[in-house]
Formats: C-alpha cells, sequence, structure tokens
DNA sequence: CGTTCGATTGAGGAAGATCAATTAATGTGG
DNA sequence: CCACATTAATTGATCTTCCTCAATCGAACG
C-alpha cells in the first residue's frame, strides 16, 4: 500500500500542478495547437452540423433533451444555471475549442443554458455518433475525456477564486483568466474585448456590478488596466502577468516578504 | 443538485435533433439502484485494488502523477485545492459510488488532494483498463460519463451556492446536501454525523467558523436541527425538506409573491 | 434627438470577518 | 481512570468589506 504518495523532490509536493494553462507539463504542444488538433480530429472524424450564432442566441436551454454536444469554432458562450426559485448564476465561459453540454449527459437534459455573447459557429454532434466513433478513433475518446477533465479542475479553481479571493482580486483574476483565455486562441490579449456587462461579470464572481466597476476603476488607477476610447467594454491590458501579480498583493496586506 | 432547470414543456424551435432516448427504467431507477450498478458492474468487469483508509488517510494527492480513478465503495472522502501561494479550499465531498480523479486526466497530475474524512474503501482502477474496457463494456463508458457529467453539473450548483446564497441558508443547503447524500446510499438521515470541523465547512461553503457556528445555532433554534449529547458533530435533523424551505425563507425576506 | 440601458461614484447600512474570551470535547501520559 | 494539554466550538464586541440606495453621466439606438 502507498499511503503517503512518493512525491518528486519538488520543494512542495502540490507545486508541480499547473492547474490551468501554464505550458509544461508532460503534455509539450501549447494549448493552441491542442484547439486546433481538437478541432481538426473532429471535423475529419465526425459529421457535423454548423450553426453561426449570435449575441444573444441560445446554443441550448436547459431542461432542453440531451442529444448533441456542441464543439465552438468560434465566439464566446456563457454557461448561465437557473434555480428553481429563479436565482441565476453564470457558471462558465467557453472559448474556442471547448466544448458545451457535457452536463446534459447524466440526466438526458442539459442542466444550463448556454448563450452566445458574440456572434460565433458551433458543431453540433450526436452523443451517440461520437461515442460510436470511440471505437475506432481512440484519440476522439481521450480528446474528449480531457475536456471533461478539464472542465472539472476549472469549475474548482473558479469555486476557490469565489472562497478566497477578495472582490477587487476576483475581477483582477477575471481579467487574467479572459486575457489569458484569448491568449491560447492567437488573439491579441493586450486589448481585450469584454462581451459582458459590470452585472454579468458581477454574477460570474459572485459581487455585485457597483463592486465590479469599482474594481475595475481601481485597477485603471494603478494603471493595470485602461479603458479605451472606445467605450468601457474594451480595455487595455499592458501586462497580464501584472493582474496575477495584483491578486498576490491582495492576499497579502501587510507582510509582501518572501515567496516567488 | 439543487439547481436542475424547469423547462421541460420548452417547444424550442432549432432542436434538429430528435430526443436520444435512453433505456426505458434508466431515469427511473433510484439514485441508490444507480450508485448499486455501478460498484458491482466495476466489480465484475475490471480488475481492481481495494484500499482501505483511515481518516485523513490521502486517496491521491495534487501534483501525483495520474494512472488511476478511484471508485468510492465506503466512507467519506473531502478534496482539496491548493494554490501556490498557500490558499487551501475544499472543492468537493464525495461519497459511496462516488468517483474520484477525473480532474487529473487533461493534465496526467491530480490537481486537488483526495483525503479521507472517515474509514472507508476505495477501489484503485487503472485508467488505461477502464478505456480498454469500454470497447467491450459500453455500459461501462456511460456509467464513467454520467459520473463525470454529473460531477461537471454538482460543481456548478456548488458556485450557484456559494454565489446566491446568504451564509445561515448556505449551511442549511450543505446540511440538506450532506443528509440527502448520505440517504440516497441508504443510511439514515435524521441523525448525521459531520465528518468535518466548523472550519472546514466554513472553507468549503466561503464561510468563517465563527459564521458557521452561529448558522447552526440558529438552525438549532428554530428547530431545524438538534445537537445530540454525544457531541456537536452529530446532529439530529428531524426533516430534511425543512433544510430546502428555509433557504428559500432566507431568499424571499419579505415578497415571496410575483416572478421577475 | 430623446429614450434607454449600462457604468460610475458617493453615502449609508448590513452581512459577515476579525478579535477575544469562555466552554466543551478529545487526547495523552501518569 | 484522572489530571492535564490540546484542539474544536460557542458567543460577544467591534471592525471591514461589500451591498444597497441614489444620483449622475455616457453610450447605444431607434
Amino acid at each position: 500500500m502507498h499511503t503517503t504518495a512518493a512525491t518528486p523532490t519538488a520543494p512542495h509536493p502540490h507545486t508541480p500542478v499547473p492547474m490551468s494553462r501554464r505550458v509544461a507539463g508532460d503534455e509539450n504542444r501549447s494549448l493552441g495547437e491542442r484547439i486546433a488538433q481538437t478541432l481538426k480530429l473532429v471535423q475529419e472524424q465526425l459529421t457535423l452540423q454548423r450553426r453561426v450564432v449570435h449575441a444573444g442566441d441560445t446554443v441550448y436551454e436547459a431542461g432542453q433533451g440531451f442529444g448533441c454536444l456542441y464543439l465552438l469554432n468560434a465566439g464566446f458562450v456563457k454557461l448561465v444555471n437557473q434555480s428553481p426559485d429563479g436565482r441565476e448564476q453564470v457558471v462558465g465561459l467557453k472559448f474556442r475549442g471547448d466544448w458545451l453540454g457535457f452536463d446534459g449527459i447524466a440526466t438526458g437534459r442539459y442542466a444550463s443554458d448556454a448563450i452566445a455573447m458574440d456572434t460565433g459557429e458551433v458543431w453540433l454532434i450526436r452523443y451517440e455518433a461520437l461515442v460510436a466513433a470511440f471505437a475506432t478513433q481512440p484519440t476522439l475518446l481521450s480528446t474528449v475525456h480531457e475536456a471533461m477533465s478539464r472542465e472539472i479542475a476549472h469549475d474548482r479553481d473558479s469555486l476557490m477564486s469565489v472562497c478566497t479571493l477578495p472582490a477587487d482580486a476576483r475581477v483582477a483574476d477575471f481579467l487574467r483568466y479572459w486575457a489569458e483565455s484569448v491568449g491560447d486562441r492567437g488573439m491579441r490579449t493586450d486589448r481585450i474585448t469584454l462581451r459582458m456587462t459590470r452585472a454579468e461579470i458581477g454574477n460570474y464572481l459572485g459581487l455585485k456590478l457597483e463592486t465590479v466597476s469599482r474594481a475595475l476603476s481601481r485597477l485603471a488607477r494603478e494603471d493595470l488596466i485602461a479603458f479605451t476610447e472606445k467605450g468601457r467594454r474594451d480595455l487595455h491590458i499592458p501586462d497580464v502577468a501584472a493582474l496575477a501579480a495584483f491578486v498576490q498583493r491582495c492576499l497579502a496586506p501587510s507582510a509582501p516578504a518572501l515567496l516567488q
């Protein structure tokens, strides 16, 4: 019995885990490559139906019968849960290369609304056809499992952010996440366009819109972000890493010393 | 688990998919049955290694190389994420019949610590062997996919609770969830033993231990729970449904009526 | 060009955190 | 088994953060 794990020789037993999107690890290919490969593989091995969506369109709705998974080929999608008593919660954001609809497998009905936040394209893949293809295309199985695994891991990270970060740090971390996500997709990270209102961001982060607004103003005051002349949904992020540093600074109010 | 959406009769136009019907009776079988079937199926179709764990034991550690999934046959397990800066977060609770380790598939390393909260038993299942068995046992594939799907859906519900419920409701909802979970496993729900300290519960719910303690005291004052003479970790829950009602009461402080 | 929606900013209030003191359980060695 | 040490839980008093309410301003849009 291997009770206590034989961790390598890391200073901390947990450090090597990238948890989000650091390049390292045993996979050498970059995130962008992985996304491209996924799209290519699916496109080649499966019959799929394309659907163009526009901002506000519903990809699928909570309660609707499950039959398809959706691979997001372009655009941005938000996932929204609704409780019976009327509470609404943005529970996830999806980018190019992400899969949608895993939550429907277990119950046969989707558990959330998937709503496009911009013009984009989703590929509809019949779940049964996908499963059938696993037999001849083991890579497809790995790809799908990895996507589900990543989703599980990321959802937990979201919970951790909401539970452990103060408001300002949450907003900064959200911007970092968004910038990193679009960066991984080959888009520029220094100028990003938020597809969400302050209220939506706040909902996703467990904050009110005023708090988000104040946090953004503070970040702008510290020159970690800047609003473009175009409006307040476009913003300039000179240094994404500085946002991560800001999060750390929020956590260490008085004793900045050591570490890192 | 508290969020399943309410649009069963959604007459939506853009559903080219007929409804992929699942096996009859599949939807009707109880949760307890599903768990039993999962354990039976895995036991029969796979070679597995059993491991007895005791409170505090580590099932797997974050950063450790992924190779196995774990099926929890008895006991209770908590999943704990640790951020590089030292923040710790309980991100999940697992019960008999739950799978552990999905988070390791994507990166090849587990993303969290899985720690036993009580004496129990996990079954180690080599992931590669599992995948190999999919070829001849399609039921196994469904089972695993459903488990992952359920995990994704539940993690989102957790996020919603943390983001939308006030402290008292969060604690009440936690107790309801725990009671329901053990109830689904055939254990009595009127007397439950929390395997966690107030601090751990608070961590899981994004609250401080004092807040959890006060919430519990308030619930006890309203006779929704009662402490047993044995100690404060055992408690009596006369009516689980009343806890759910309490959550609703927290949300509707004065005006229950109309929708928006 | 006015209407509407989203964003910003301020003032005041409330929920929950922090600090602190006490009590109850758990564990340990004699 | 008991005295003691240790850890967990409760409760109160105070403080901080974030929410609520409200007014203003800017942008988008018909």
